[in-house]
DNA sequence: CTTGACCTTGACCCTGCGTCAGGGTTGCAC
DNA sequence: GTGCAACCCTGACGCAGGGTCAAGGTCAAG
């Protein structure tokens, strides 16, 4: 008669994986001896051996039962969707495998590259480092939202970022997220804005009114949120755009005009 | 401020993982607003997609937290790990899935095939049942021991069992196994069965005495005691081959010649 | 006031064992 | 007889990544 260990040791396992087949009913309990310990023949070998063999094959413990009873069509079908779970597990991993390739740190995390460009664009127009994380971050949200309509969205941002009177905006302020709330060089900022947004208004709104990147209205005010959050001048920025005709900033709305005007997320 | 349902919308998550997430302290516990909920603000959104972002591509969650802290430099060597981990994900799958698709019910199972063709084989002859189930027991507690050897192994006893006395005595006496302790027709099935152990010892000798089977002796012994217990007539037979000058069965030994003659499995 | 949708914490469930903790048993050497 | 190593036992926690109750508090609408 064998010990326990000697049993694991001619089928190729560890002690602890027998008393766990034990514990799930695969392998019966053997007789014990008289201090407790437990005693098996030649047959719980076999058995031993069978219960691995599957184990090792990826069948999972709660099927090697059945299995072991079934007959060739049942082990067949078994061993069909046996392998369909291992394909699915491989797909994953491969999947996986692809999606860490692409991970780097800093931006690119949680960015797809098009933003990361943009991102990056901005930074070399002499944005401050803070309002180039913002923007990041507000990018990294709208990304989470519409995974899909990111490309033509920053096709679109990049286009507007490259317009002479945008870059020249940027150029001229670089630091307008440093300025004081009661900064009097405010005023002529909104006004510039404004012309900005109304001059470029027509080449968005195939896009916008469209409903084509719709974010949902908690996004939006999420998005402002972080705005008006990270720079100090947002607030009375907020209020000079209202009193020049515009509501909003991540959704731009006219307020003087029919109120399904045409908006967009602001820069 | 958000609701942890709403923060779990916008990262597309489940409530539960953002506060399993708490509690493995990736994602900073937020205020709590009068009533106990948890009250979230963007940031938090931001630093979720940043966790999914990992962890959908196959990070760990105990490594979340140092890659999103690590450098360029520490990122990559991080994937690059990753990278590895799945790459053996993947292969072990795929092993597995080679193997399930070797795997079928009944005697195939945790048998070569060339055991397998044996074990048909002794079917074939006419060997009752009981007795091939016990072969074939025998062989998977051999094939455990000494996978790599079952090819010549299984060769060398396919050999010995196309031998036309062999086959002939399996015809003669295929329900031996059925046989009474004293049934008179034992010391003449003795008598052969030494006939063909002395006519085919010397092309076994060079396998066995090399010690190239090596079989453990608690496995011999258990072999031995698989067919003790499975065929009546086996302790009164194995007296019968002391009496003629050989002891065990499983390792067949002289007794009457110098200590270390050659031995081999029976059949 | 009720209803239904949220929210809270806590705790158990899954896989396949590894690893402790805290004992009892066996066999061998001295 | 005694000491030691190497076994054996049960029971429980741990791992990843949450799912799924349970039992109760909160909130807004009708």
């Amino acid at each position: 008669m064998l010990t326990i260990s000697q049993l694991a040791d001619y089928a190729g396992v560890t002690v602890r994986a027998v008393r766990h087949y034990h514990a799930k009913g695969l392998l019966p309990e053997p007789e014990r001896d008289h201090s407790g310990y437990r005693r098996y023949d030649a047959a719980a070998v076999v058995q031993l051996i069978r219960i691995r063999t599957l184990a090792e094959a990826g069948v999972p413990l709660s099927r090697v039962q059945e299995l072991l009873e079934a007959d060739e069509e049942q082990f067949a079908t078994a061993v069909r969707e046996i392998d369909r779970r291992l394909r699915a597990e491989i797909r994953e991993r491969q999947q996986h495998r692809a999606r860490v390739a692409q991970l780097a740190a800093g931006d690119s995390l949680a960015l797809p590259p098009e933003a990361v460009a943009y991102v990056d664009r901005l930074r070399e127009l002499g944005v401050p480092q803070r309002v180039v994380d913002m923007e990041r971050d507000a990018w990294i949200l709208v990304a989470a939202q519409l995974p899909d309509q990111m490309g033509p969205l920053m096709a679109l941002k990049s286009a507007q970022l490259e317009t002479p009177a945008v870059t020249e905006l940027y150029r001229d302020m670089v630091d307008v997220a440093d300025w004081d709330a009661d900064d009097p060089r405010l005023p002529a900022f909104a006004d510039r804005l404004v012309a900005l947004i109304e001059e470029s208004s027509e080449g968005w709104e195939d896009y916008e009114s469209a409903g084509e990147f719709a974010l949902d209205d908690g996004v939006v005010a999420l998005l402002d949120r972080i705005f008006l959050d990270s720079v100090p001048v947002a607030p009375r920025l907020l209020v000079l755009l209202e009193q020049r005709g515009y509501r909003g900033w991540t959704r731009l709305e006219r307020i003087d005009c029919p109120p399904e005007a045409p908006a967009s997320r602001g820069s």
